[in-house]
RNA sequence: GGGGAGAUUCCAGAGUGGCCAAAUGGGGCAGACUGUAAAUCUGUUGGUUGAUACCUUCGAAGGUUCGAAUCCUUCUCUCCCCA
């Protein structure tokens, strides 16, 4: 099977270069992905075309990485309705950082001949001039050209910075210079990349006359129109602070069904044959939610690894299975704080338990699982509020050190999805 | 440079002196149902409060008034038309 034939399979290729398949079945092939380092970590929203790098390194081809340092800086028109704040440099500098550790779980960045390399776009954009960009790189597009792009287009209206209106020419120019010095001859991305794909071609094309191709993948999106990759209150990062693993874990076993075929054969590097028949085990009785649990567990080993993935399905089978007050009770201290890895926790003073603490204040001024005291009182009232597995129904509920866990522990739950840990010392 | 329209609670968008913490829709959160689903239905969606009530909020700052999101003045920003 070819690396194009994979993506088709996957639902990764949207629109190709034509061409691009033969080239890359018949060359040394170095194929990159810029990200622009404006988040502290990469979403799955991202980690969509990193599958493609995956794929391509498979393949045997060498994926190369390009971050952003100096388009970051500048502000992608594509896909925004608005114009983008430009961040701090030094916040630039500390999400790149941080974006290149994540990137090593998923490449392979150690051996082989086709072993992943990044590079940044800030270390040859510092040294260029304004004067000289635009004589070296500006004299080749026309203004016509990069107006008749979709990205351009569309803010022409509302409005678009010069800088922004510039960002095709840079991107462009990444893969000019990649192609230059690095014999980088294949560019990758999503579909809203694919006009500045495309001038950077043209620009490789007309400057150096060179041979280079490019292939997109469709944006992500559900089958009930909403947008892809955000969960409860926000974005489904890959870092493992800002979204634990449980709720990464959570966040596909979540997925609709209509949704779980297109999310495995992306997610999952399992072969597509296998994919076919997981989904068709799955639509032959959907209840169970066999495609969402392989996907769950693919998709978490892939970014957290298999340890992570154990403590996230602990966690799961206690807080989703046939968990009740009593199982809950019985746990030792330990298999509860790996099972809680991850969830938000609270710290109370003990001496001021023993006293007994108003549920109401307990949620809102002692910790900050609500956000006000008129708020959790509405949600007792809606009946979603639990301790230990145990609906709080009274607004004058008492929650003393009776209530711990292993005399040190109490779980606070509001709603089916959202738990708490709070520690007494 | 000239003329016009506008800025409302998360978003869209009503409200043109007291009945406005502000209609309606969307979104969010929760409850029921269920498969930790979808669809549907219900509740809720500024803060303090048992409730009355009070406090902060309708681009910003002043002013008129017993009383202003609503009237006046100045300012900031956005959009449209003409040059």
């Amino acid at each position: 099977m070819t690396f194009i034939e994979e993506l088709k399979l996957r639902g990764l290729l949207q629109d190709m270069i034509p061409g691009t398949e033969e080239f890359i079945e018949n060359n040394e092939v170095k194929g990159y992905i810029g990200y622009d380092p404006t988040a502290p970590s990469l979403t799955i929203g991202n980690l969509v075309t990193i599958m493609m790098l995956v794929h391509l390194q498979r393949h045997g081809k060498t994926p190369v990485v390009l971050f952003g340092g100096a388009t970051g800086r500048v502000g992608d028109p594509s896909g925004k309705d608005a114009e983008r704040k430009l961040l701090p440099e030094d916040v630039i500098e500390a999400n790149l950082a941080n974006q290149v550790g994540q990137f090593k779980r998923l490449l392979n960045f150690e051996d082989g001949h086709n072993k992943a390399i990044t590079v940044n776009n800030y270390d040859w954009f510092k040294n260029i001039g304004f004067i000289e960009f635009l004589r070296d790189a500006g004299k080749h597009l026309t203004i016509n050209y990069m107006m008749s792009k979709e990205s351009v287009k569309r803010r022409i209206e509302t409005g678009l910075s010069f800088t922004e209106f510039s960002y095709q020419l840079l991107q462009g120019y990444d893969f000019y210079h990649l192609y230059e010095n690095h014999g980088v001859n294949l560019q990758l991305g999503g579909s809203d990349q694919w006009g500045n794909i495309t001038t950077g071609t043209e620009l490789v094309r007309r400057k150096s006359g060179g041979e280079v191709y490019a292939a997109v993948c469709p944006l992500l999106t559900k089958a009930d129109g909403s947008k892809f990759g955000k969960s409860e209150g926000g974005n489904v990062w890959l870092d493992p602070k800002m979204t634990s693993p449980y709720k990464f874990y959570q966040f596909f076993m979540n997925a609709a069904d209509a949704d779980v075929e297109k999310m495995l054969k992306i997610f999952s590097l399992r072969p597509i044959e296998e994919i076919l028949e997981i989904i068709e085990q799955h639509n032959a009785d959907p209840g169970r939610r066999y495609g969402q649990k392989i996907l769950a567990e693919d998709a978490t080993i892939l970014v957290h690894g298999e340890e992570e993935l154990q403590k996230a399905q602990d966690a799961t089978s206690l807080l989703f299975g046939k968990g009740t007050a009593e199982t809950l009770m019985k746990l030792d201290e330990e298999t509860l704080l790996s099972i809680f890895d991850g969830v938000p926790t609270f710290h109370i003073s003990k001496t001021e338990l023993s006293a007994g603490i108003n549920i109401i204040e307990l949620l809102a001024t002692n910790t900050s699982i609500l956000s006000s005291k008129g708020e959790a009182r509405r949600e007792i009232k809606g009946n979603a509020i639990s301790i230990n597995k145990t609906k709080v129904t009274k607004e004058d509920h008492q929650v003393t050190n009776a209530d711990l866990l292993n005399n040190k522990y109490m779980l606070v739950q509001k709603g089916k999805k959202n738990y708490n840990l709070l520690i007494a010392e």
